[in-house]
DNA sequence: GAGCGATTAAAACAAACGTATGACACAAAT
DNA sequence: ATTTGTGTCATACGTTTGTTTTAATCGCTC
């Protein structure tokens, strides 16, 4: 019945669940189980869990990079145009909306937001180098057209505070949902336009903060 | 011979492993047989495995977080003495110096940071309530003591500006030395006062920013 | 419709894990 | 000198893990 689909049934359960209870609390007898697949149909389509989780990565991360570097080549090319240094604001805009928009389209794609904040911290360096794979070359792009938006900065400045940036970014998405610990008075809106809003308030403000 | 030297040896070794390989990657067979102990002690001395990272937790969390919270509240009670404000960049600075000072002085706790940038991304909750029942009094000091500093946002506001510091400090926490990606032009200082400034400089520029 | 490659199903595999057990060593106290 | 309690040791237990294997089933071409 479910031929061709399997591959993408293991595919959004494995989303859901590495994203929900992390990879290695993940087993492979609950992964398949929930996406309604027998055991050995993650090791025969993919051939280990390891390779799973690649694939999971992929799909995700290669059409969101593609438009992610388009963008900010576009913001690149309109400040070259036009003579003017490109606007750290539009930048990191550049960076962080396709995120939000993805997130809209595709279903289920909110739950691959915490598996990519988590990845970020993620102590077994095999995991943490199958997702820098997808990351590196364009967290190299944003660098160097950070370099060119904020000249008065060195580039180890420029470096440490992507370094924050990436961090107060992949934390959002880690508590994507559910939190725990709201001091009194906050509402918690999961509104993520406005969300998007404040964070960039913010990691633009650092950016383009003055050394002391 | 180890007689009563046996937990400080557990508590050293875990706290190296916990940090450098994260909690669940650490076997109690590695962790016992790095210490120089039998496999048992652990068990015999604390009961389980998550008991010993409650320890490997409490042992520096409780000084450091006093230390902490005494710099908070002098913060504040020198500005309602002088009948200031208290300044976001003071405040910050009680609550990251601490952990500075405190890495220099106590040998080992450099790998207790990772730990503790670690535990902030945790998909197992029962890991993260561990280290959350330490913090999360002192963060909800952090958060009103901020929201007196800066009285012309909101709360919420201010929560969502406290979170991504609380993430750009964590990131930071766990790369605490290998890098993998250095892009050409950026040397590594990991001189921690050095990195300690170009933070407090991002951050307190984020949490004053205007809002758009 | 026979035959064949591709896919699924059920079961078994070896390895690693956290934990528990029981014997032993060595103090100090009785 | 014997008891008692504490800590250490080697070892075993029961589970769970990712992976592999062996059969059975399905869809398709000739």
């Amino acid at each position: 019945m479910s031929r061709a689909d399997t591959k993408e049934r293991i595919l959004d359960a494995a989303e859901r669940l590495f994203g929900a209870e992390g990879f290695h609390n993940t087993s492979l007898r609950g992964l398949t189980s929930a996406a309604g697949v027998n055991l050995a149909a993650v090791n025969y389509h993919f051939g280990s869990k390891e390779a799973l989780l690649e694939a999971v990565f992929e799909r995700r991360l290669v059409p969101l990079n593609r438009v992610r570097r388009e963008r900010l080549e576009a913001v690149r090319e309109a400040a070259r145009r036009d003579r003017v240094l490109p606007g750290a604001a539009d930048v990191l805009r550049a960076f962080i909306e396709p995120t939000l928009h993805f997130c809209k389209m595709e279903p289920g794609a909110e739950s691959f937001l915490p598996l990519v904040g988590r990845a970020l911290a993620e102590p077994d360096d095999t995991i943490r180098k199958i997702f820098l794979r997808h990351m590196e070359p364009l967290f190299l792009l944003l660098y160097e057209t950070l370099c060119e938006a904020l000249p008065r900065l060195s580039r180890t400045q420029i470096f440490w505070r992507l370094h924050f940036t990436i961090g107060a970014m992949g934390h959002t998405m880690c508590m994507n949902g559910r939190f725990k610990i709201l001091p009194p008075g906050v509402e918690t809106p999961s509104d993520a336009a406005f969300l998007t809003q404040v964070l960039l308030d913010y990691i633009v403000a650092g950016m383009e903060a003055p050394c002391a």
